[in-house]
DNA sequence: CGGGTAATTGACCTAAGTCAACCAATGTGG
DNA sequence: CCACATTGGTTGACTTAGGTCAATTACCCG
């Protein structure tokens, strides 16, 4: 549930989240540092992986947020899932992949290749368990949109998303900075800018939330992933 | 688009699905079949994979409909994914796996022991191929939840059913067999069974599509497919 | 200071939910 | 073979969460 303190940290936010799924031996770590070094930033609103088009290689988000996105022939769009520093897009295991949906950059975004696993298996491992979870927030994103009102779905997301960001070191205490717009925000909840940003007022004035400018704060976690039935996300047995 | 014609066809619906993902050759059907010899029959409504239990190994669904599930403190129920035959059950690639969500039958059913891949390269392409497919159902899933009306999302659900079932050979021309009672339908729909019921006689009166007991027909899939902007799956490409 | 993006507000509308019957098919035990 | 219970489908009357449209305001940033 908390930072890993014991790292050596000259680690990256990337690098802190794989070593928090599975201890990394140094092998790994070094080459997660050589890949990363040979870094790619995209720009805010850039296709980072386009539906249909052939995966060249998985890639791993250094910085920033992106998110898989559909567009609908007349303009609707859903965020299909977020994708934070530290996780890995295109994530796949045969030989002829091919991205199901379009990945776009919702922040300046810094990524870069996967290192491949061949003679790691703890990096393997740490992948493995990566995409284990991508599926778990993917059901959890269909509970939400699928069965949990404006309110819920809100906050769950927001806890989901403190968790996650957790794990990468980059959330802070109860809250994390929080890049998206409101509008951005709605699309990946199914509901309209307007909707959430009412209901997120009701949320601050009832004080269970504070959203101001760039900033995110739940000061009661635990009560409120009570009360919206969130499951506490076990992934990693062992 | 239909169904493997070739097939020597001593086959059943899992070994077509997965044949027609990828060419298996003798050593992985001969695997597949002995598997299938020693099939375990579960009753409707029993748990196959329990959430947060390790899962003893991954599960094929040889006969009937199974669904990965989520049941809200209050009740609120969803189904979050449907598994047809041939599909797999507890899918992960690492050693301390757990399941995410609960699956249960929806309808009596068989399931089987997944074949190991070792030494069998065209059975685990299969397998990798069949994970992004139920990835790509699910984010299919997320954007039904999110975007579409009531309307869309029943014919959008049905259109992959129908999709799924065919590649396994279990669906007729344009209709299927529905096992799911309206509620069950509605539960993966994130609507109510009411709502489903009043949706699905305006779709029938329409005549856009029939559905008489437990079989389905969807006359005109091609306007259907179109109506509802259902990007065609394309998952393996060479 | 001007122009663009994002947040906020108000008035009004509608898709979907709720509650409560009621009906049809099936099945079961006597 | 029939009363009765169950399950699933069908309807109606009414409520409500969330959407739509259209301003207005707050914020940035050069």
């Amino acid at each position: 549930m908390t930072v890993p303190a014991a790292q050596p940290d000259r680690s990256f936010p990337a690098l802190r989240r794989l070593a928090a799924l599975t201890p990394l031996g140094d092998e790994a770590t070094a080459a997660l540092r050589r890949a990363a070094a040979d870094a790619r930033p995209i720009r805010a609103r850039r296709e980072i992986l386009c539906e249909g088009r052939p995966i060249t290689a998985p890639l791993l988000l250094l910085d920033g947020w992106a998110a898989q996105v559909r567009i609908l022939p007349d303009g609707r769009r859903q965020l299909i899932g977020l994708v934070l520093p530290g996780e890995i897009m295109g994530h796949c295991g045969f030989a002829g992949p091919v991205a199901s949906a379009t990945t776009v950059a919702l922040t300046d975004v810094r990524t870069c290749v996967l290192p491949d696993t061949a003679g790691l298996p703890d990096l393997g491992r740490a992948y493995a368990i990566s995409r284990a979870m991508d599926e778990t927030h993917l059901m959890a994103q269909v509970v939400r949109l699928g069965r949990l009102d404006a309110r819920e779905r809100i906050l769950d997301l927001l806890l989901e998303l403190h968790e996650r960001l957790a794990l990468s070191g980059v959330a802070s205490g109860n809250g994390f900075t929080m890049p998206l717009t409101q509008e951005m925000f709605a699309d990946a909840l199914g509901l309209t800018s307007v909707h959430v940003n009412r209901t997120l007022q009701q949320s601050r004035r009832s004080g269970e939330l504070e959203w101001s400018g760039r900033h995110v704060t739940l000061p009661d976690r635990a009560a409120l992933r009570a009360q919206v039935g969130r499951a506490r996300t076990v992934v990693a047995s062992r």
